[in-house]
RNA sequence: GUGGGUGUAGCUCAGGGGUUAGAGCACCGGAUUGUGGUUCCGGGGGCCGUGGGUUCAAAUCCCAUCACCCACCCCA
């Protein structure tokens, strides 16, 4: 047997790394301006951390999700599953509350879940990570998604319509658990198996189920937006007023539950279509409380990640992918054994101001003219025994085919000429 | 884990019992021994996913197995 990638890792070949590198840059510029820092934290940690964090009714704890292993020492890592329980512990190690508030924190980087593989889903995956920490009021919700919004818009998706939900405080969350168990424990056996464990576990999940008798049953209860306590519903209206404000699309979305147990309060999502079933471009919601269960003061914060590979693919789909990298400025032939030593030195010298690249062997002109144009290049330089008696080479403009013969101390400000 | 689909050249895919397995794209060379893109000619490349079976004969039919893709579940 070849070779090959683990399962659910794949290569990001150099036709793709100019995407790569222009949804980092985008997300330096978008995030930076809102005075967003980069915080660039380990790829794994101790296991405590995620378990602490991600709350024991997850997925990623209840189907064994995460790659775990032990150090030499006999400690457990864990590979991070998502980056927000790794920030936190950062914020936390490093006494960060001391900072202005809000502390404002994104990173980029790979993140790995042992799940089965499908479009849009891998085990090693990457995600853009924002925190704002410190501020329990609605507006910095709504600059999170403010920002989520824009940067996704910046990198060419038009027309995002982001779906907003909450999922209570605390006891809003146990008041309608309640309430769901009150209304479906009865009927229980007439829910699917996935429900039956979850009414157990977690019962707003069961709103999640896309079982169509499961959907039915729940379909004439109150959603959790129906029962959110006062305090919840009113920062919700906050989170609202603000998008109304700035002109950012949103849809209610009454049952939006997310996957981690942290969560409390604002809740959304940003879907695209044409990429799959997964569709969840990005998501997010708010954790107060999460920083103190990690050791910290008593913080409030709100988050979200965004799938680095599902931008992607939605960018393709949307024609919106970024144009390949440039060619050399200038491509060297040498048509003689000679030559090939000089064109080398030359590259190396030009190279302290431009894109310079050559053959490798003796070439006469006709190849040497064709690699220039595969390679991409402005200009291609020719060199054999005529151009060497004269100290020139002759350079010609691929576009236009002008060409003349140019001292060698003078290519480097020839090259750089752009003709019209 | 379950269901469906697909495995033939670097890539996209034909060929569905009968001799040395094909095309397009890509790559290399020539037409052109100092002038590219187009064109023409030629070339290198294949355990036909793997193992077993049926048959005079298997890329082709049967069984098993593995891998990949899509979907369920769930999420980014």
């Amino acid at each position: 047997m070849r070779s090959r990638a683990v399962k659910g890792t794949y290569d990001v070949l150099p036709e793709s790394t100019p995407a790569w590198r222009r949804l980092r840059s985008t997300t330096e510029t978008v995030l930076g301006r809102a005075g967003v820092r980069e915080i660039v934290p380990p790829i794994f940690e101790y296991s405590e951390i995620f378990d602490k964090s991600v709350g024991p009714s997850a997925d990623l704890v209840v189907q064994k999700e995460m790659y775990r292993f032990e150090d030499r020492g006999g400690r457990s890592l864990t590979l991070r599953p998502e980056f927000t329980a790794g920030v936190l512990r950062a914020y936390v190690e490093h006494g960060m509350h001391t900072r202005p508030t809000p502390v404002k924190l994104w990173s980029f980087g790979p993140a790995f879940r042992a799940e089965n593989v499908q479009r849009g889903r891998f085990r090693q995956f990457h995600q853009i990570n924002c925190e704002l920490l410190g501020a329990p009021g609605p507006l910095v919700d709504a600059e999170a998604i403010a920002l989520l919004h824009d940067l996704l818009q910046a990198l060419g998706l038009p027309d995002l319509v982001v779906a907003l939900g909450s999922v209570g405080d605390p006891e809003d969350r146990e008041a309608y658990n309640a309430y769901l168990r009150e209304a479906l424990e009865p009927r229980e056996h007439e829910l699917s198996d996935t429900s039956r464990e979850r009414l157990r576990l977690n019962p707003m999940r069961v709103l999640d189920s896309k079982d169509e008798g499961d959907q039915r049953l729940v379909a004439d209860l109150d959603t959790p937006l129906d029962r959110l306590g006062d305090a919840a519903r009113a920062h919700l209206d906050g989170v609202a007023a603000f998008l109304d404000a700035w002109g950012i699309a949103y849809e209610l979305a009454p049952s939006l539950v997310r996957g981690l147990d942290y969560y409390r309060r604002t809740a959304f999502e940003i879907h695209a279509q044409g990429i799959g079933a997964q569709s969840a471009l990005a998501g997010g919601g708010r954790y107060d409380g999460l920083v103190e269960s990690l050791g910290g003061p008593p913080t409030p914060g709100i988050g979200w990640a965004l799938g680095v590979e599902r931008v992607l693919d939605a960018l393709q789909e949307a024609g919106a992918a970024p144009a390949a990298d440039a060619g050399p400025a200038v491509f060297l032939v040498p048509m003689d054994a000679v030559a090939v030593g000089e064109a080398a030195a030359l590259a190396r010298r030009l190279r302290t101001d431009v894109h310079v690249e050559h053959a490798y062997t003796e070439r006469k002109p006709g190849k040497g003219l064709r690699d220039a144009d595969r390679a991409g290049a402005r200009y291609a330089a020719l060199r054999g025994a005529r151009e060497r008696e004269a100290g020139v080479w002759t350079l010609k403009h691929l576009a236009s085919g002008d060409q003349r013969e140019i001292p060698e101390a003078a290519m480097s400000a020839a090259v750089l000429e752009v003709p019209a």
